[in-house]
DNA sequence: ATAGCTAGAATGAACGTTCATTTACTTCGC
DNA sequence: GCGAAGTAAATGAACGTTCATTCTAGCTAT
């Protein structure tokens, strides 16, 4: 009498309606579970860490995480989505909310360069829009939500153009928030590759640039 | 009687004194171990690459790899330097060479779009740039050969704007050709996250943006 | 010329290890 | 006491690496 799977299956939705107390706590478990696995992809990489690694960061043993994720790809695929969201979302708000552009890019570059905020981490950034290149199912999910991320960024554009008295068509304000994006996605690079930057020497070129951009 | 290791060690230059002939056929199948990796590399990442794969590609078998390299992180450093050599020194040369910057960064757009090159593969790009966050030993080697393509940069930076009239300190060059570094690099990470970019809708704001760092 | 010898080149099976995943068992809350 | 939550050992596949063995090309003595 073997019983392959659990009667709730935690990995579906359903449980949640059915009994609301284990469902948090399945929530809060999945929860310590792609922390912890985010963790360990900045340390080692999607493809070198391994479950063990993961399950032990996580305080729990290997077996339980299975009980939460049907595999290692689905929490690849979680911890993606879930670096999408916020990362995304977060650039956007900032520029929003600075009306600064250049300070609110300069904040990015420092908070990467910083390395403590696991949501905005250079590493994964880089290391996850590599594995566009060889993973079909990673690239569509992250070619989707980086044009979602395209038009927010082309509105900023739009907004902050016309509050300087310049009205942009929509394919224009494209062009320019492309090459923004580029400018952003650049600084993941070179905070990795030359650490000693500084935001200082950064900084007066950056206006210059952004402000072409935005005139 | 065990002989562990072969009496001329293929693996130090000494070998390439001793016997000319011999060694020549080593470089060569060396080179041939190596373009199967960097193939390996580009399509599953340098982690997920295995040996037997590299063997397969390279049409021997797994154990005669041995013969030419301690490990497989010996192989993963040699593509890595080899990578940094051409990368770096082919967008140095083209930028000299071709007088228009703009074109020359969107023709290395085009080259990283295609994909067709091995030696200037975004993906490769952005995974080695990764794994600098993970492996000191990775890091050191790309910071210092950064460092050089920097300097290159700059100097490129200082030659055109003296070419326009314009006089610039070491420091100002430096800071422009960080910005454009941070563009051409932002630029790897463009192609994959967007396929669908094009260079007509870069063009415009791109030569804008390259005039006032040159001015 | 050629048979025998030698050493480097190459093979492929086997090794020990590690990994993701499964299974059998225990603990805990209700 | 029953089902859910959790553990730890087991499993089989895959990995990097090694090794005994075979192949091959060039040299030498006859």
């Amino acid at each position: 009498m073997n019983n392959p799977r659990p009667i709730t299956n935690l990995r579906t939705p359903a449980a949640a309606q059915a009994r609301p107390a284990a469902a948090t706590h399945a929530a809060r478990q999945r929860e310590r579970i792609l922390d912890a696995a985010e963790k360990c992809f900045i340390e080692s990489g999607f493809q070198a860490a391994s479950m063990a690694h993961i399950a032990q960061t996580a305080g729990i043993s290997a077996g339980l995480i299975y009980r939460y994720f049907d595999s290692k790809a689905m929490i690849v695929k979680a911890i993606i989505e879930r670096h999408l969201e916020t990362d995304g979302a977060c650039a956007i708000d900032r520029l929003n909310s600075s009306e600064d552009v250049c300070a609110a890019m300069l904040d990015l570059f420092e908070c990467w360069q910083r390395g403590d905020d696991p949501k905005m981490n250079a590493g994964l950034f880089l290391d996850l829009t590599a594995e566009c290149t060889r993973d079909p199912q990673i690239a569509r999910v992250v070619r989707d939500k980086d044009k979602l991320i395209g038009d927010g960024l082309a509105q900023v554009v739009r907004r902050i153009a016309r509050a300087r008295g310049v009205i942009l068509t929509d394919a224009a304000a494209r062009d320019r928030s492309d090459l923004l994006q580029c400018l952003m996605e650049g600084l993941a690079s070179r905070v990795v590759r030359d650490p000693k930057l500084r935001r200082s020497s950064l900084k007066p070129m950056l206006e210059r640039v952004i402000d072409v951009l935005l005139a």
